[in-house]
DNA sequence: CTCAATCTACGTGAAAAGTCGTAGTGATTT
DNA sequence: AAATCACTACGACTTTTCACGTAGATTGAG
């Protein structure tokens, strides 16, 4: 069997470093670069012939769910993992359908990151066993209506005002548009979000690398 | 020179396994044991003789800030340095305050960790060197009234669930206290923190583990 | 060309947040 | 005994959010 060429992508030295020691003594995966943020590993993509990639969805840059769908447009037989800290069913599911190969939270141990990949490379998908819990909790409810969209550029763009703390007329100030216009769009981003006020906005935001 | 005994506070595995890694080649630095949350950390304080404790700001069950104001009054001896995602002023005043002897960001290299440690160990204290200038920065502003204070055990609480998008009259339900007292807390809050709005508040309350 | 998605904008009215205050009570400290 | 702090509570007022909508312009895909 070929050696698993990885790539590492979070923002964090630390964890780029504790990821390359823990996989260091696993003779069947090696690390064959590093990157800060989305931009640097799509660049680096570019370059080597990578099988995995392990990613932080919270980044500056390029935030992990933008570089995801860049990768899966570029460069197709690349899989990816997600490395996240936290854990909710909307997010996981989103990631599925952008064609994430798996999900991992960052309290998981050695042993299940190792497996993760090993499984991941070969095809297969792979998401933490409390990540499958939260999922079937999640897929037994009514469903249907609850797919969780995407956002577009401007609802992300907009979404990063309001946790920024700016109040409608302000961010409409900021770009030009109408207040009300802004009032649309969050009212958009709520239901999309499947939240009722701001403090759910800002949440999300804030856990998945929007600010 | 005797060994520096380390105990390691993070509820992220990949991150206690990583810091392990990266430290397990330095023949000064032994790491002594390790904890997930800060109750754990307190208990093996009591247990271990240890001289640094290198401790996450963000974790459940009792979150960086509390444990390190029960370590400064237990075990006075021990050193405390907190590892951050982030690099704000505000915070980091109010750590020295309660006697954090060091601040590393989670996006420092390997060999500021150690040197850090090192440092620190000796009795000195050791700020990330962004953060020496955020701190620089902020210390030439006017200053004098804009140090931060901690919040109160209700403050926090009140400012949990804010986060978690209750409202203040949901809030008053939930704690047996009007709706109007919870403004009171909101606008004292927000009067600490120093923002003045809710995604001010909630920004505060994610980033420095209160989530 | 048609359709769907996105971005734009507005009406109305209720609810909530935010801005000024003031003030009593109980516990702790000085 | 006096002062301080934390927690409680309210009045009056302005601004913002939120929940319902509707709807035109543009753009890209099929």
């Amino acid at each position: 069997m070929r050696e698993i060429h990885l790539l590492l992508v979070d923002d964090h030295q630390i964890i780029l470093d504790g990821l390359k020691s823990l996989l260091s003594n696993q003779e069947d995966i090696q690390v064959l670069a590093e990157a800060n943020d989305g931009r640097e590993a799509l660049r680096l993509l570019g370059l080597l012939q990578i099988d995995v990639v392990l990613m932080d969805i919270d980044m500056p840059v390029l935030n992990g769910i933008d570089t995801l769908k860049e990768i899966r447009k570029l460069y197709k037989e690349a899989k990816v993992i997600i490395l996240s800290m936290h854990n909710e069913a909307g997010m996981i599911k989103s990631l599925m359908d952008l064609g994430a190969s798996g999900y991992l939270l960052k309290s998981c141990s050695q042993h299940e990151l190792t497996e993760a990949i090993r499984w991941v490379s070969q095809g297969n998908r792979y998401f933490s066993s409390d990540v499958t819990l939260s999922l079937l909790k999640t897929s037994s409810e009514p469903s249907g209506e609850s797919r969780t969209e995407m956002l577009t550029e401007r609802e992300t763009e907009i979404l990063k005002l309001i946790a920024g703390g700016f109040s409608n007329r302000e961010i409409g100030d900021k770009l030009f548009i109408s207040h009300r216009t802004v009032d649309t769009h969050r009212t958009n981003l709520m239901k999309k979000i499947q939240v009722n006020n701001i403090a759910g906005l800002i949440s999300y935001a804030i856990r998945y690398g929007l600010v």
